[in-house]
DNA sequence: TTGTAAGCGTTATCAC
DNA sequence: GTGATAACGCTTACAA
């Protein structure tokens, strides 16, 4: 079922039938009628790639991240998902992994199937050097391309992200100021905003006046388990700590299961302090004090933000947001 | 930059052109050579709606879900993207709440870019009345659908889906048999696996010659908050348990919440059980029992059978496959 | 307000 | 092996 076949059963030519289905306003309400009554009869859907090929568009738009089962980018593309079909867009879904190799293959699959434009969710996407963000160049050169919580400078490549480094500085300093002497900061990457993060912790720590002598961040593995051994160990290598500020809930939520294992009481003996206010926050008892990084005003700002390039306006190439400190169990005041 | 003008700048017909875009064997080594290396020249990408055009595919499936942020049905989108990807396959995402109306709207927006097939994720797809199924037999009508967690007797939809019957049946029977004797059941809908798995509470209770003229089964708030208090609200009322079964982890983490703020010991005075053996069951402390229904597995079983049905083979309406007891600390053995 | 006809960029079916 | 040429199903000037 055609064009052709609705245009003769509706006894109208298909450039009206073509009218009707693109709403135009030049088309008799009773010929409207028409056409739409056979459409419905026959329960006609117009076919898609015919009229991508015309309009050179399918309205669809690609979403790139590692990892769609993780807490915090779970909820990103939700609320991407749900902007850009607002928008009367629809989203492809691509999930690439850690690996550059993989980003850059998979990111064909969807320029393959002519995106209008690709979010790369999460600053994991930002490499090191210009070199490994050639994919991201390329990409640009074609449409336009979204780093949310990332950042490059590049034509056509637009950035929207919360500044880590000055949430990190708060909730440290915060933590500091109500009497922590030997703070401790764990990180899972230093991607771009692992690194903005870990920069933050730094100079609130010398802000303190504490020194470096010793190793104060660390690089440790994700599992709840996994992070909870990695405390364990610390402390036997006589590592001392009175609070434990992490890049994610999840590494804060391995902290707390640390806490209860090894009778160490939150917050009286041990603050704790976890990023992006994920349910891994609140899932845990006590529940986490966190940083609020606002996903959902990311995802609209940066939908909203693609909606205005498409009409041609100029819009930043970067925005950047502040976080908030949720304040709840596992720090004093 | 087209294919004509590719086959002007090499010499040769489009027709060869495409034969060396779709790697034809029928193409001379040497014309193949001089025709990719003018692709290379001049960075050509097909296009992509011209060829779906022609092909009446864009090897791309759409994936529907109420809310891909759900901790479970991230899990699903996750596996179904990559196996989708796998197989060459590009994955169209669709949120649509749990509304039906919403439901039908947003199945549109699949539609009306023709994916090749799509994947309902979660049992709240499958409606009560066969008219408000109305809009899965319509898709069907066009294209293959897959109902995940999910049943529906009907041509070309295919259901692939755990016994959550009997897993429930199980994990109530395990817990009465290690000494509960009030039991309840707490739900968060009646969609087809919800009733399904209060039909396994229910059966299990009448095994062990449980009485039901107190109600133990209870549509219950899911956000963890929520479910601690309305735990406490219904001890306040006077129904007293001794045993929590729950069709979902959210709402087994909210009972652990209670059970922590009450000061009843678990699994002591009280026993706990989760479904899903979400991240939920292991944040929360103490870890709770719970019940593996194989994500991976689903998603991967579905995928297979989709690939295949695109091979004209023939595949089953209905492939129910069985979890599995993943005991934790909030049950005894 | 409606119809005709020329694209859009491929794939596929013929001949040669 | 290769090349014309006809689909594929729509949008959109341009005519009427």
């Amino acid at each position: 079922m055609n064009i052709y076949d609705i245009s003769k059963k509706a006894g109208v030519s298909i450039a009206t039938v073509s009218r009707v289905l693109n709403n135009s306003s030049k088309v008799s309400e009773q010929t409207r009628r028409k056409v739409l009554a056979v459409m419905e009869e026959n329960s006609y859907t117009p076919n898609a790639f015919a009229r991508s090929l015309g309009l050179n568009s399918m309205h669809t738009v690609g979403i790139m991240c590692a990892d769609s089962s993780d807490v915090y980018l779970a909820q990103a593309i939700y609320y991407l998902e749900r902007e850009l079909r607002n928008n009367g867009y629809a989203s492809m879904l691509c999930c690439t992994g850690y690996q550059l190799e993989e980003k850059e293959k998979y990111l064909q699959l969807l320029l393959s199937r002519n995106v209008d434009a690709i979010f790369f969710v999460g600053s994991n996407f930002v490499e090191d050097t210009p070199e490994r963000n050639g994919y991201l160049y390329n990409a640009a050169k074609k449409i336009p391309v979204f780093l949310l919580n990332g950042h490059l400078d590049a034509p056509n490549i637009y950035s929207v992200l919360c500044d880590d480094y000055q949430a990190i500085l708060d909730i440290t300093n915060e933590v500091l100021r109500t009497g922590s002497e030997r703070p401790i900061y764990l990180y899972r990457s230093l991607s771009y905003s692992g690194r903005r993060k870990l920069a933050g912790f730094t100079d609130a720590c010398l802000e303190h006046g504490l020194s470096f002598e010793e190793e104060r961040s660390f690089l440790c593995p994700v599992s709840l388990d996994n992070t909870r051994v990695f405390l364990t160990a610390l402390e036997e290598k006589g590592v001392s700590f009175d609070s434990v500020i992490t890049s994610d809930d999840e590494l804060a939520a391995g902290a707390v299961k640390y806490a209860l294992a090894s009778g160490r009481r939150v917050p009286e003996e041990l603050q704790i302090t976890g990023y992006n206010n994920s349910m891994f926050s609140t899932c845990s008892t006590p529940e986490i004090t966190s940083i609020d990084n606002r996903v959902e005003f990311m995802c609209t700002t940066a939908v909203s933000l693609l909606m205005q390039a498409f009409q041609h306006k100029n819009i930043p190439a970067k925005t950047v947001f502040s976080g908030t400190i949720i304040r709840r169990q596992t720090t004093r005041t």
